[in-house]
DNA sequence: ACCTGAACACCGTTCAAGT
DNA sequence: ACCTGAACACCGTTCAAGT
């Protein structure tokens, strides 16, 4: 019987799920499936993309229900997000990959940005809110992950967190009066413009 | 004349500004200083420490300065964080390596902590305040970059970033009235508890 | 004090050739 | 359609030995 790509996927979850991303090799990967590494790119284009797939592979079982109440339901979701990331070593990087490289790809966070319109808030902001609060969840992640790779103490990552989420969920409940922001806009877009021609 | 510290730092800040984190390689490195790759680690424990002195020094021209209008200031620092950042690729993650692993080496975050503390936010708000923006800051940048290796398109993301940072600044610069939270900690504090105990 | 030589145990990716 | 063999051009880290 031939491999099939999921399998492929699926061997790769589980070795970053015990291992992490240092154990997370082509040829590991490979050899865990019983093949020549050549043999991968058969059934994918290269690591990343490979990546991508495993992060949503991370996500897949976090429920995504609604109960009305969008405020607790975000609130429940994201810590649903942290606690299936945060057991798998290098999963606030990979996740975060995924995120950038393709938004849509991962159910959850489609779920979350519905759940922030729910909550009241509109057009541009909506996806503003959606990013900035994605940022926070798989940077805060990353940073307790790659503090205990290195031995370091994460006391009260947790507490953080939430204070962190309950910050931006305070303010998104209200309605707002957005104006400003302009001056600081400027030299950030200069850059931008030049970067987005490079490519 | 022998090679010091600095100098490997300084090369290796250039070869990440000019080529990323795939050309940044510590034998990469030593041929660019004209040695052996085991001499490096007579001035670096290992990468990893290599790195987060890197990106101190991606930061270390930002300047930090104070005109008394808070809100204000911050805003003009993270338009200067981002512009420092955005041009080196993987900048973004390796910044953010350097701030979870020592978030008081980098002086531009700690004086980004002390512009949130003259806005009125206090105690554990302040902190966790400062991790927010940090994320956002960071995890914004990394997913520009990430999409800019991939070849895929990056248009508005520096409005879409000056959004969120609006949305968090309206919020920080009125008093609080926090006091819920408590239901969705539950469930994380218990993963973490796990977590911290393995380390 | 500072570095070389040389090794150890690895990487991702490509591609002709096999079945 | 699916995979092997074999190569290409690399990695981070260690450590005896040299100066």
């Amino acid at each position: 019987m031939p491999l099939s790509t999921d399998e492929v996927i699926d061997t790769a979850a589980e070795l970053l799920r015990r291992h992490g991303l240092a154990d997370l090799s082509m040829r590991r990967l490979a050899s865990e499936l019983g093949v020549r590494p050549g043999a991968l790119y058969w059934h994918v284009e290269n690591k990343q993309t490979l990546l991508v797939r495993v992060a949503d592979r991370v996500l897949a079982d976090v429920p995504t229900t609604t109960s009305g109440a969008p405020a607790r339901d975000i609130r429940r979701l994201l810590t649903a997000i942290r606690t299936a990331v945060l057991p798998v070593p290098d999963g606030g990087e990979v996740v975060a990959l995924g995120y950038a490289l393709d938004p849509t790809s991962v159910q959850v966070f489609v779920h979350l940005r519905r759940l922030i319109g729910d909550l009241g808030v509109a057009g541009r902001d909506r996806a503003a809110a959606t990013d900035l609060i994605v940022h926070h969840v798989l940077g805060s992640i990353a940073a307790q992950q790659d503090r205990q790779l290195a031995g370091l103490p994460t006391r009260g990552a947790s507490a953080a967190f939430d204070r962190g989420v309950a910050l931006v969920l305070d303010r998104l409940g209200r309605p707002t009066e957005t104006t400003e922001t302009a001056g600081a806009t400027e030299s950030t877009e200069t850059t931008d413009r030049r970067q987005e021609e490079a490519t």
